[in-house]
DNA sequence: GCCTTGCGGTTTAATAATGCAACCACAATA
DNA sequence: TATTGTGGTTGCATTATTAAACCGCAAGGC
């Protein structure tokens, strides 16, 4: 990708965002964070990366402050990755690939998992964007505001 | 990138998503035309990235059904590009990232611009995930289960 | 204690993606 | 007519990603 232009001092949020996790594989390691794998090789079996790209992507990860390393878990003196406070806050952004897919695919009979409130077991509602008032917004009912002080 | 591991046969809908739009410049493409740009000259100064993968880019997401080229609209024969209804359906993955930004960034006091309800003029809230019966949800309170036919 | 296996990487070489700059045809403008 | 802008294409240099080999350490079996 030749320098890949940061977009570290970009104005624009969702740029910000994307220099954090917008790279090939960031968001796929996270997705696997939040079904509950922690290790080093687990993340390798299931994403089918090269281990020099996955050790540079939890390495940027950690340095981000998305992942922690803890030093064991089931005894073995070896380290996990586990999402912080940040990092779980991706969770919005991770539904929302879901959904969009969901929604638009080509091929949906080939999408594998719904997800499901653990209560009841029955499938979450869409994401919603709602005004102050509570009223749902479109695309078409929102505007960007240059930030005041 | 060699080979570039194509995820689109893959089950699960995020990786599916990423595949088509987890490149480095479709989504910033996306919020721009969200923000009403359609030229290819708009796109290439707006983003600052070469001609030519803008180029590679605009034709992807055309093929794949999130922009369209238009004839006109200002009267001068020049193709603009349009978002179609899938490319719109996007929309929560830019507010997504974009408030991710804004609750957990750095350097908040950098980020420009805030997204606010066009009629009152006032902030959005927090996307939010719900159950059927309207109980909000965060990570743990979901889980993911094998699609059932 | 010694051997084997698995884990968590690092290193190397090949290849693909990106970027920059130059170029080009056509449209619009002066 | 000349000049500029638009929307690209083409080549080349640079960087990212990959697969595969290698390597040290820890854990477990004997």
């Amino acid at each position: 990708m030749v320098k890949r232009t940061s977009l570290e001092g970009n104005g624009c949020p969702v740029a910000r965002s994307l220099d954090a996790i917008g790279d090939w594989w960031s968001l796929l390691i996270i997705r696997d964070a939040f079904v509950g794998r922690r290790r080093f090789g687990e993340f390798q079996r299931s994403l089918g990366l090269a281990k020099n790209i996955l050790t540079i992507r939890l390495r940027a990860l950690v340095d981000r402050g998305i992942l922690t390393t803890e030093p064991a878990s089931d005894g073995s003196a070896y380290r996990e990755y586990v999402l912080t406070p940040k990092g779980r806050g991706l969770f919005p952004i991770l539904v929302a690939l879901r959904q969009w897919s969901e929604e638009f695919d080509q091929r949906p009979e080939e999408i594998a998992t719904i997800l499901v409130d653990r209560e009841t077991g029955r499938p979450v509602q869409k994401l919603a964007l709602c005004a102050q008032d509570g009223r749902l917004l479109g695309p078409a009912d929102t505007t960007l505001r240059p930030r005041t002080g």
